[in-house]
DNA sequence: TCCCAAAACTGGACATAGTCTAGCTCGCAT
DNA sequence: ATGCGAGCTAGACTATGTCCAGTTTTGGGA
């Protein structure tokens, strides 16, 4: 994703985009990779090499609310995916690395049977040994 | 659980049940709490009001290495859960607050279409609100 | 019973993840 | 040019968890 794309899709969602957040948003968005906080910001170190933690969790949290990617707390402590249409999630056992399984492959049946909570969302968490690279 | 039932218990599984150990895990045991590793300092030491962190740490991570209890990492934190059999998770979205759901009660197809990773385990995680007090 | 080694436990230092705050800076409208 | 507010900064602070060196407890053997 370029940094243009990055800049109209912030705008799009109310965030001005300012250097800094740019930076932020394009370690995350546009690739299906699940970097922690910790990650992001050494990614966004690179580019621009004074930004404080501060900020990369105050655009991490924004982005967050404002749907442009969801944070997961399983895997290898807390990672962001900015696959933020439903999808099912794969995890190797030893790593803690994540993988994306697309919503289609799987279904859940018995859903209907759950009479305590209003459901909002759900989700399948598979863990394992990943066998090779991703396809 | 009574304190013998607990002592049984840890015996059976190769685990000497010292004062604390049997303090510990009485609190998380033969229920369907889901306690933080706080939650257990806080409750063990109305028992034995000098038992350290360390200790509530150790022994928690004993009894989830021996398969007493596992660890789970969504709801508000990492919390512990001493149902070790399959089961699904229902997390209230406000609160964090988990409860179970029966293994029978779901069920997930297409696993079979996984072929990227040796599947060692799976489950279904649930978010919404509750409606009312456990049944 | 007494003694010893091993196991268990302790407090505190350390590590990691994340939040909060007070002050500074920069871009923009006037 | 100047004043303002959003954004950014460093660093202090909190929460959670690990590690370690030293001390206490325990159970088994003489």
């Amino acid at each position: 994703m370029t940094d243009s794309e990055v800049v109209e899709l912030l705008r799009a969602h109310g965030i001005r985009p300012s250097a800094h957040r740019v930076a932020v948003a394009s370690c995350v968005l546009g690739n299906d990779t699940h970097p922690s906080a910790e990650t992001v910001l050494r990614k966004a170190r690179e580019r621009l090499p004074v930004i404080s933690r501060a900020t990369v969790y105050n655009t991490l949290n924004l982005l967050n609310e404002k749907g442009l990617l969801r944070q997961h707390p399983f895997g290898a402590g807390t990672v962001f995916d900015s696959n933020v249409s439903r999808h099912h999630h794969l995890i190797d056992e030893e790593t803690g690395e994540m993988r994306d399984i697309p919503w289609e492959k799987l279904s859940v049946s018995g859903l209907e049977s759950i009479k305590d909570a209003e459901i909002t969302d759900y989700m399948i968490v598979i863990r394992g040994r990943f066998k090779k690279r991703r396809a």
